[in-house]
DNA sequence: AAGTGGTCTAGACCACCTG
DNA sequence: AGGTGGTCTAGACCACTTT
């Protein structure tokens, strides 16, 4: 399965094992070809596992992974069934991406004000998030969000400066720094891991925002994550309500 | 009235795989008896493996649900860290399950306070959400929520009185509907889509929590649904941020 | 009865971390 | 160098669905 000389990596790739491979080769081959159309049937685990010459085992966990993005179905005793693709593309919080083009697909428009570029050490509650040692340096950017040119939120984003160099990240930067990081695919980032709370909105951003402090506040707080697991980047975000409403598909577990 | 009639079929036990029984008995043995605690390493997977007397594979299944629960951490080359368990009560919003499992699960104590059953006709927002005619019966419960005797939110189920009888609905009942429709594989139920935002605590809603009305909570909404896409459940619920904290993994979208 | 997926095992080799 | 987790394999048996 393996192909091309892989002998000497110099630098970390995103992580691909064979399952992942896999993957990718029975969309490309069946499922995005169209080859099986959805409502059709996947040949058996054990067809597909000698047509990649795998083992069932890591055949097995290659379907697994087309289950989590819902492409198809499988069911005990029948097989893998191809979903149809939904006909709106609906995304939410679910999925990584950043509050920007989270909001530029629902075809609102989101704009930038009052951005601040900064690196400082990182204070202990940085260095906790961020698994570095307190006084690394950070880069990080802050500002407010405007939604249709009102000011809608507020946000903070931190990442360690030797991830990546602080002009390139003003130079790529486009509302975002989490859109900076997805866009470098060797970085191999796969999740975040956010919270979410309601919370009074606190008087230093209220006063930034134009409005009064206390009122109830989105509050969403998130670290990416590496491939590896080591944290790449800690945001906090205040959003008032009327401006961000959130959606959530909740699966399953098992599947 | 307990031997109900032969339309129930023999009730079907959750699934519970030789993982999942090593997982609960890490917990049990390692984790919340204070064995190892937070910070320190759990033993290796041989170790586990030969303690419990299942093959590595089936012990590194147990590790994972122990990794996705946010239970421990592990490292290449090191081994699984014991994490610190959060204080306040957090769930796993991508995932589907009641607050209610979600909250035992964690060892966490979560009653029910001022449970009140009803039947009666769909309003138009109801018929809407739910996709029934106006006027159609449904199952309706509200309640109050009880985190360690606290009174922490407070939430109302919908569901159409003719998927689940009125009396099965009350006599399976546990502190959700939800919960009822998920121990039921007939009905197929595979995700629920949910929206959140932060509101200002409504003033009847206030009064029945005893804290006063206008601060912030999180409301929290979802429709769940049955596999062929028609809705089974709709449930609001406000929730006091200072019992509720809600995680959310995001994760990259597959190609 | 036959074919499918679901689970579990034992063993092997590799990558990573630590002393 | 030795121990840890990460991946992959081949085979076995079981549960479920369909014929």
């Amino acid at each position: 399965m393996h192909d091309g000389p892989d002998r000497s990596p110099p630098i970390r790739i995103a992580i691909r094992d064979l399952a992942s491979d896999v993957a990718s080769a029975i969309i490309r081959d069946l499922i995005a070809s169209g080859r099986v159309a959805p409502g059709q049937l996947l040949p058996g685990e054990a067809a597909l596992a000698s047509r990649y010459a795998v083992s069932r085992g890591t055949l097995r966990a290659a379907l697994r992974t087309l289950q989590d993005a819902q492409l198809v179905s499988v069911r005990n005793g029948v097989g893998a069934v191809v979903l149809p693709r939904p006909s709106t593309v609906t995304e939410g919080l679910d999925q990584l991406c950043s509050l920007e083009t989270y909001t530029r697909d629902t075809g609102a428009s989101i704009a930038t004000a009052d951005l601040t570029w900064t690196q400082e050490p990182a204070d202990d509650e940085a260095a906790r998030q961020l698994q570095v040692e307190p006084g690394a340096l950070l880069s990080v950017a802050h500002r407010v969000k405007l939604i249709d040119g009102a000011r809608a939120g507020w946000g903070i984003e931190r990442t360690p400066a030797d991830l990546v160099p602080f002009e390139a990240l003003q130079a790529e930067y486009a509302g975002s720094i989490m859109d900076v990081l997805l866009a470098r695919p060797e970085l191999g980032i796969t999740h975040a891991d956010a919270e979410i709370a309601a919370v009074p909105l606190p008087a230093g951003i209220a006063r930034r925002l134009g409005v009064r402090a206390g009122r109830p506040a989105q509050y969403l707080e998130q670290v990416m994550l590496l491939g590896d697991g080591r944290p790449a980047q800690w945001g906090r975000a205040w959003l008032l309500p009327e401006h961000f409403r959130f959606r959530i598909r909740r699966r399953t577990p098992l599947a």
